[in-house]
Formats: structure tokens, sequence, C-alpha cells
DNA sequence: CCTCCACTGACACGAGTGTTTCAGTAATGC
DNA sequence: GCATTACTGAAACACTCGTGTCAGTGGAGG
């Protein structure tokens, strides 16, 4: 039950984060940034830790409310490719990106488990959208580690190079 | 042409970064593990960026030693893959996806460069590879995208879950 | 009115940061 | 022997960091 200042907080820290990155935020910058106080934020959040976890869990929100509405069926890869690839969502993605870095990096912490369980997340998608009589074999498994190893490493591409027509046209294959 | 004292220096920290990680190391933690003194290390590397900058060059020389070694015709993809699932090659590989992740954030500074680098480096390796048909169409650009997307994409997932099983089948396809 | 409570401002504390200054030491080349 | 060079130690500088302390606001409920 957050209150209201809090939310608001929240989310002005959030859009701070997706264009300065969430890896080396500090407290005082942060509060200048949104018009606030470290001290505030401190009161709010608890602590550092706390507002970081907070902002992950937020970020983690927008990519869930993604993968709500992907639906199932032929054409997830697809659909899936259209929305990481939008130049809207690059921000999101960079940010998701360092997480699933940081959290390899530094097991502890408030980024612990998040490259595992955006792992799970997105499995568990692309398993839904499989027909049913492959959805449990072993081959169906492997086809959907391979579609989202596609769909991540065309990601880490298209991030770093900016070329959507080249990565899109590795995508469709 | 660096110093005896320098490498030696250079070799021992890139020992440390590999299990503690670049993105936020310290000069003093750093210096005192290695048996120096952030004296000596701001005194042949000039700066802390420069050191950062010497040890990603450092990284980049395994991975180009790799992409060296691994040949050309069939066969590429499964051997690439044997070598970035290896496990002895873990913590280079996270510390590259650290770098990788850091350089897409802050586009400035000693990390500059390094996304855009290491996916051109692969995409060469790829490249050698094809049948000299298909190297200078679109479609084999495609197809060498496609590839790389898919190493990454699978490298990602290994180093968040460890089920080297799972994955290996995703990528033998 | 008066109390309670969510929120805020100013400031200081102790620790850690990269870097600099000044002082050496040990070995090498002439 | 002597000067030059490569390297090293101790201490300080000028920060920034997260956090704690103490004192307030302002408004809502009794």
């Amino acid at each position: 039950m957050p209150s209201a200042r809090e939310t608001e907080l929240l989310e002005a820290a959030y859009r701070y984060v997706l264009t300065h990155g969430l890896a080396d935020v500090s407290l005082r910058p942060l509060a200048a940034a949104i018009g606030s106080s470290t001290r505030v934020l401190l009161y709010l959040f608890g602590s550092k830790e706390g507002l970081v976890k907070a902002l992950l869990a937020r970020a983690r929100a927008d990519e869930l409310a993604l993968l709500g509405d992907i639906g199932t069926g032929p054409g997830v890869v697809a659909r899936l490719w259209e929305w990481l690839s939008a130049p809207a969502h690059r921000p999101l993605l960079t940010l998701w990106l360092e997480a699933y870095a940081r959290s390899l990096v530094e097991p502890d912490g408030p980024w612990a488990g998040f490259a595992r369980a955006t792992v799970e997340d997105w499995l568990e998608v692309l398993r839904a959208a499989q027909p049913r009589d492959v959805r449990d074999t072993d081959a169906g498994l492997a086809a959907r580690t391979r579609e989202l190893a596609l769909l991540r490493g065309a990601l880490l591409d298209l991030l770093a190079t900016g070329e959507a027509e080249r990565v899109l046209s590795a995508v469709r294959g």
C-alpha cells in the first residue's frame, strides 16, 4: 500500500533511470532531478536498496504487461520482436539488459535472481503459444529455448548497432 | 610498449575483475588484492579510466584469440558454442556481458563502442565461414546475423540458468 | 484548539572515491 | 662514481556516497 506521493516519486525516478541507467544511480542527483530530496526518498523507500528494488519491480511491471497482452498461437515470435524492436522501448530494454548483467555479476542485493526470473517468464509465454502436442516434449522445450535465444540475441544486436532491417531479416529467418 | 611490471600487474588485475566484476571496481581494494598500491596503478596506467581500458583490451584479446583459432567452414556455430559454454569461460563471458551492457548505457568513457565492436568481430568470423556464393548476398548477411543472435541469446540463457543441456539442444536446433 | 501524522528541510557523520604531492629506493647506463 | 630512470610508500585533498539526527511543516480528525 504505497502512498500517493510514493508512487508519484517512483514514477519520476523510473523515468530518470530509464535515461540515466540504474547501475550507478545515486541518491542526490536523482533526488535533485525529480524535485525531491534524499531525505524523502529514504523516508519513503527505507533505503537505497529499497528504492532500487521498487524500480526493478516497476520495470518488470512493464515487461509483464507486454507478456500478458501478447497472446498465443502462431506469430508470437514476430509479435514479440515487433515490441522488442520498437524504438520507444529502447530505454526500457537497455535498462533490462543492465539489470540482467548486474544480477549475474552480483548475485546478492536487490538484483538477485532477475536474470533467471526473466528467462522463465518468457519461456512460459512461448510455451503457451506452442501447439498442445509439442508443449510438453523435450523438442518443445528446445524449440522455445531456441526462439527465446534468437529474440534475445537479436535484441543485443539491435541495441548495439541500431540496424533494424538487418536484424529483422535475421529474426524472420 | 608496456613495461614488464605493467603487464604483470595488468594480468593480476585481470584475474581480479574476472571474479569481482569490472563495473564497480575500485582502486584501493583492487590494489590490495593484487599486492600493489593505488599509487603504482595510477603511475603505470595514468588514471583509473586508463586501467579499465587496458582491462577491456585484455579481455578482448582473449576473445580475439578464440575467433582467430575457430577456423572456417561448416560447424563453426557448434565450435563457437562449445567454447561459449565451457564452464572455464564463464567469468570471461560474464565480464563480457557486463562491458556490453555498460557500453550501451554509458556511450562515453572507456567502454565506448565495445558492444558494436564485438558484434562486428563475430559477424566477420561467421562471414568467413560461409560458402563463397552466399557470403556477399543479403541472405548471407541475414543468415549470419541469425547465427550470431542465436549464440548470444543462448549464452544469456546459459549464464542465467546454467542449464547446459537445454540450451545446447536449442543451439543444435 | 489541539493532537496526530505524512512529509520535508538543513546539516553532519563516517566511510570510500580518484587523484596529487612529496618523499624516497633500487637498478641501469655512462 | 654518478646521474638518470623505473618504481614505490605515506599522507593528504577534495570530493561523493548512503544514512542518521533534529527540527520543523501542513493538513485532517477528534
